[in-house]
RNA sequence: GGUGGAGUGGCCGAGAGGCGAGGCAACGGCCUGCAAAGCCGUGUACACGGGUUCAAAUCCCGUCUCCACCUCCA
């Protein structure tokens, strides 16, 4: 069974190819680090965590590289207001990012890669530029000539530089000879870095860095470049023509994916406009599982409404499964039977997570296999727990945790109730119930048992 | 204006010609001391107007609305 991608270059699905057979090398494009990410980023790098994921899950070898924009006008600018070294500032904000990423549990990006340490690459990519005849110097730096690469709108369907475009805001200089060249290496200014280079004094465009650092990494070509729906047109157009004009080769990477972009209210949820809410500050209200529950409950491609019901609806839905979690027997080998329904569920939802990762569909599969399991006399057992397991190794989104206390004034507790509730003295059972409650404790009462556990907390959903 | 994408039941959301995806919420029932969990049941869903077809949410034509990109953006 292959796995299928939506692929923007084309705009449908496409088989999933590699250039090595087993061996996916994929580069997704990473922050400018000059501030706190945000939700918008946590959906995208959540998303391109379970890419990277189901590809190792389904035999893979992935090089899943991000790049860090660790040198840009916005990171000069903040730090000129801060009085601060831009590095440093860089330094400090890309560290927050780690952290926030840690915090998501996107955990698989294998190398990060900083403009700051690929100067010499990027240089050497503008030579290349230059000698094939696709740059040229102003007196603010090097430019690239769109007119020399064909393919220039073969991503986002811009085929022609049109005036009314606007086009001329990109790296605005009269002088340039067409309105949409853009800046591949800015030179020297006052009060900002520098380095001194076959170039002349200076620093990268915005675009060059991602093409050196994925040159270095993996070559003039590789198999999968990601990022969100913004970054299109010009960054990933860029991208192409400075690659494959340099190189010669075509294409740059073989399938592009881009994930919808995070609304508030129905707009894109970004710096710029302040509707922003950072990773951070979400997580003090949301546990993470929560969070990446709701991102992957829809398409990767879908644009996404936040709000408190987005939150809330989440939650309930992690809670179906980790309810059934709960009632597993983890000492019980399920029934031909009953691991049927479990080995059919894990088909289907590899089955759907193939096609282009359709997490959405996978999930009803779960819950259609939840309820098959519910319904029968037999408790879920080892398959169930197995099943589980395995998802959420790609989705992280499930606290499948059998959570035990050796706290003797609980067991005590517990075990007064107990004494209670068969004496029929029903009001101070509940009322230890109330107290259990209170320190964070649910209890469920079985025929034959009390099951219980810890909340998250009161506030978290 | 150009280039992409989207409009599905109270809410969230898959699907893309033919068995009522799924989840959340609500209501009724079963179970239960109660609660919780679970199970069963309850919904005139596919923006609008035409058309093609035995059959359309899915295809075609037209219309409306929304979002993104065209400055930086995940």
């Amino acid at each position: 069974m292959a796995i299928r991608l939506h692929n923007t270059l084309t705009k449908r699905k496409e088989e999933f190819v590699t250039m090595t057979p087993g061996v996916v090398r994929m580069f997704v494009c990473g922050p400018t680090v000059y501030g706190l990410s945000h939700v918008g980023h946590a959906k995208t790098y959540t998303q391109f965590d379970l890419v990277a994921r189901y590809l190792k899950k389904r035999g893979y070898q992935v090089t899943y590289a991000q790049n860090l924009t660790d040198v840009d006008d916005k990171i000069i600018r903040r730090a000129n207001e801060l009085g601060m070294d831009p590095r440093d500032l860089a330094t400090e904000y890309e560290k927050h990012y780690l952290d926030d990423m840690a915090a998501l549990h996107n955990t698989n990006v294998d190398v990060f890669g900083r403009a700051h340490d690929h100067i010499d690459e990027i240089v050497a990519q503008v030579q290349q530029l230059i000698e094939r005849g696709h740059a040229y110097r102003l007196d603010d730096g090097w430019y690239y000539d769109l007119t020399t690469f064909p393919g220039y709108g073969k991503l986002s369907g811009r085929t022609e530089v049109k005036a009314e475009d606007s086009l001329a805001r990109v790296d605005e200089n009269d002088q340039k000879r067409n309105p949409g060249d853009f800046a591949l290496w800015k030179a020297r200014k006052p009060g900002e870095p520098y380095w001194a280079t076959a170039l002349g004094e200076g620093r990268p465009g915005w675009h060059i860095e991602d093409t050196a650092i994925t040159e270095a990494l993996f070559g003039p070509q590789y198999d999968l470049h990601g990022g969100a729906v913004d970054l299109i047109f010009p960054h990933h157009e860029a991208e192409i023509a400075q690659m494959e004009a340099a190189s010669g080769l075509d294409p740059l990477a073989r399938y592009w994916m881009h994930t919808g972009l995070l609304r508030v209210d129905g707009a894109k949820m970004s710096k710029s406009t302040g509707n922003f809410l950072t990773i951070r500050d979400i997580l003090k209200t949301a546990d993470f599982r929560t969070l990446r529950y709701a991102f992957l409950s829809q398409h990767y491609r879908s644009s996404m409404e936040l709000n408190d019901t987005t939150l809330e609806q989440a939650r309930a839905a992690r809670r179906r499964v980790e309810n059934f979690a709960r009632l597993i027997d983890r000492n019980h080998e399920d029934s031909p039977a009953s691991a049927a329904l479990a080995r059919n569920a894990r088909e289907a939802i590899f089955e759907r997570l193939d096609d282009d990762l359709d997490t959405p569909g996978a999930l009803a599969v779960l819950f259609d296999y939840i309820r098959e399991q519910n319904r029968r006399e037999e408790p879920p057992g080892t398959a169930a727990l197995a099943l589980l397991r395995e998802l959420d190794e790609l989705f992280d989104a499930f606290d499948l945790d059998d959570r035990t206390t050796d706290d003797a004034e609980i067991e005590a507790l517990l075990a007064r109730r107990r004494e209670l509730r068969q004496a029929r003295r029903f009001e101070e059972a509940d009322e230890i119930r109330k107290t259990l409650h209170q320190r964070g404790i649910v209890i469920e009462d079985t025929p034959d048992t009390t099951r219980w556990w810890f909340t998250e907390e009161v506030t978290s959903v």
